[in-house]
DNA sequence: CGTTGACCTGGAGTGCACTCCAGGTGCGAT
DNA sequence: ATCGCACCTGGAGTGCACTCCAGGTCAACG
């Protein structure tokens, strides 16, 4: 048996991160995603490390960084092993961004449950 | 002693809420908050209450409600105490996509500290 | 009396991250 | 053969939430 790589259509891709095929397409477009390779007919096919980075384009932005820094780190990845404390640096403050973001969640939600508590109250 | 209520200027309001001036305005604009009293001058001189309404309009935003559901709580407040049932429904219910998002957030930093080992493993 | 500074208005402009569209290609099933 | 469908492109449009601007008022300070 000849196997080639495992490549995936759009549609799986979509259907695997949830993003849409339009920003697929955007995300290739500004950068953020390296060339994607083509079948004959000019379709695309992405790579498994084309899905994997998208997971952790997904990831990077449900907690909020903005698409500047995703394109930084990006760039940074595709700069080599040479770049991987740079990356480190990237990740740490981020991670510090999000830690903050979940504890301001969580105190935001103790006043939102504290309303809600009061209003019963009232009733 | 003579007592007015107590008033706020657009500074003393913008140092209190962290919302800029021009936010200020916009909200009063789109009817977040009600017509803000004025002095002789026509200067905004916001009321206690407004203040406090900011403090939950502050921490509704914080946690990712959309203007347009701000909005909605604002009119059933205007519309008096028989909505209290309605808008503990709303506050529920944001409540629920704020414990969400939390959840999604520890979830995906597990990924990013994941991430920050890997790389430093690495090294 | 002049200047500074906080404030006013209506309306235009901004930044972000998509999202949609028109018009076209190529492939597999009927 | 022709239909439907997934896909292609470049570029325009959208929605949200502000943010900025020009031109003006008014009170106080030196």
């Amino acid at each position: 048996m000849l196997w080639g790589v495992s490549v995936y259509t759009p549609a799986e891709v979509v259907e695997e991160t949830g993003f849409t095929l339009d920003t697929l397409r955007y995300y290739e477009k500004i950068g953020l995603l390296e060339p994607v390779g083509r079948n004959a007919a000019g379709q695309r096919r992405f790579s498994e490390e084309d899905v994997g980075w998208l997971g952790t384009i997904r990831c990077l932005r449900d907690t909020g960084m903005p698409i500047a820094e995703m394109l930084r780190f990006a760039e940074l990845t595709r700069a080599g092993d040479h770049t991987i404390p740079d990356r480190i640096k990237l990740l740490e403050e981020h991670d510090h961004r999000v830690e903050a973001q979940i504890e301001n969640l969580v105190e935001r939600k103790r006043y939102i449950r504290n309303k809600i508590s009061y209003y019963q109250s009232v009733l």
